[in-house]
DNA sequence: GCATAAATTAATCTATACATTAAAATATAC
DNA sequence: GTATATTTTAATGTATAGATTAATTTATGC
């Protein structure tokens, strides 16, 4: 493959900065937000398919930019595009679940290790240990999709420490692959008050500068949330959702 | 947005596992084959534009598979598709090596600990080994890019022993993203017997169990690895590469 | 009734026409 | 000569027509 001599330009900030759907046309954008949000919702579910001259017809645009977002979500993790088939929503199983779950926790206790040790790391820990007092009172007030949005939020926060750009989009994608089970069994799982402690103590230790002790609080509470998931996926007795 | 009932068809194996240009179509992958293997290959540079339109009539298809292949690339983090000016190759800094090697030093660490404290790693050592061997065999032969694509196979084997298919495919990709830098500097660089002794030890200390030790040996080797390299760029004066 | 061949259908895959946009070039005023 | 306005150009963004493919349905032979 030859190709003519490649122009320079002067350098721009990257579009990749964008953590979701970056670098994508305004239309694609768009279809890439809205079949995500479509996904993550749990309005359509795991091995269920899509075509794309419904999904193009439901979000108002033609085919070739909403294509081109699909290849993004497939890209995420989200779906999958099935040649000739359609695109089918990615069935997740305790064993993806289990995946994603070993991921975040060595990311995690590698950011909150690394936070342990910043002598700066006071103006960091102020700001998670707000996000754990909303986390508090959205649990009082009865809120637990809110209380798993601000978990979200506390997990990236913890990991935007690092100072990592990769990182924080690597998280943030795990996340997103485990939503749709996440939120399909929120309701199913026990007040997270377990979570709420072990945030304050791993926060402590951070703050006390005990990275080792920081990243056991994470991994215990972890394995605890881990478990408890499991138990209620095999009561439900289905192999993916 | 409103859909149809998603239909429900039989669970076939998802096209996820593939490690690279999934679930693409038959030009679409052909054309990311081929742009992935001209930009890790060097034969463009970090800042460059490039038009569509050239590269569809480079890769000989039309612009409608080989965009698709373009938002997959960018999702690897190799071009970024600036809106009405082109493809550009994404410039690396110093910046992201450093970023890149912290997160393969992290995920590494955390695969080499996990093996050291398997039963079964006798069989995982063994070929972890030959390819150490092979390493050695090409330095003496004087194949030193034969030698980094063994690296790479030892790195990911490595990986590979942790049977975590996201994690695997988050290694590749990171690898993918540095290649150009680390080509490009491959032969400024000190003969690698250090990184060769260093595979060595570790993958006794993981023989012997002792995973403290395996992930303090591959901390090492890693440090001074970016050192060498930083070195090696501020000696260049350049912003990117 | 079953197996196989042939025809049909459904849905994507790809090419390309046309619309849109933003940069570059040119014109104009002072 | 410089600043601003206007026009032109280059290249993408999007829609859609037609090609292709693989699944489904129907026809045929035994």
């Amino acid at each position: 493959m030859t190709l003519p001599s490649a122009k320079v330009v002067p350098l721009i900030p990257p579009t990749r900065g964008r953590t979701a759907g970056k670098g994508l046309t305004p239309l694609a954008e768009r279809a890439y937000r809205e079949v995500k949000q479509m996904v993550l919702d749990n309005r359509v579910h795991g091995g269920e398919y899509l075509l794309e001259e419904e999904l193009a017809k439901a979000v108002g645009m033609s085919r070739t930019p909403l294509r081109e977002a699909l290849v993004q979500l497939q890209n995420d993790g989200l779906i999958d595009i099935v040649p000739r088939r359609g695109i089918r929503i990615v069935p997740l199983t305790v064993e993806d679940i289990r995946e994603v779950h070993d991921l975040m926790q060595w990311l995690e206790s590698q950011a909150a290790y690394a936070l342990a040790t910043r002598p700066d790391r006071a103006e960091r820990v102020k700001a998670l240990r707000q996000i754990v007092a909303q986390m508090r009172r959205l649990l009082v007030a009865g809120d637990i999709t809110g209380w798993a949005k601000a978990n979200d939020r506390f997990h990236m926060e913890l990991v935007a420490s690092a100072g990592n750009g990769r990182l924080e989009r690597i998280c943030e994608n795990l996340l997103d692959q485990s939503q749709r089970v996440r939120m399909f069994t929120l309701r199913m799982r026990k007040p997270p008050t377990r979570t709420n402690e072990a945030h304050t103590g791993m926060l402590r230790a951070i703050e006390e500068g005990d990275g080792e002790k920081a990243v056991a609080i994470q991994i215990a509470n972890k394995k605890a949330w881990l478990a408890e998931l499991e138990e209620i996926i095999e009561r439900l007795q289905l192999r993916y959702l």
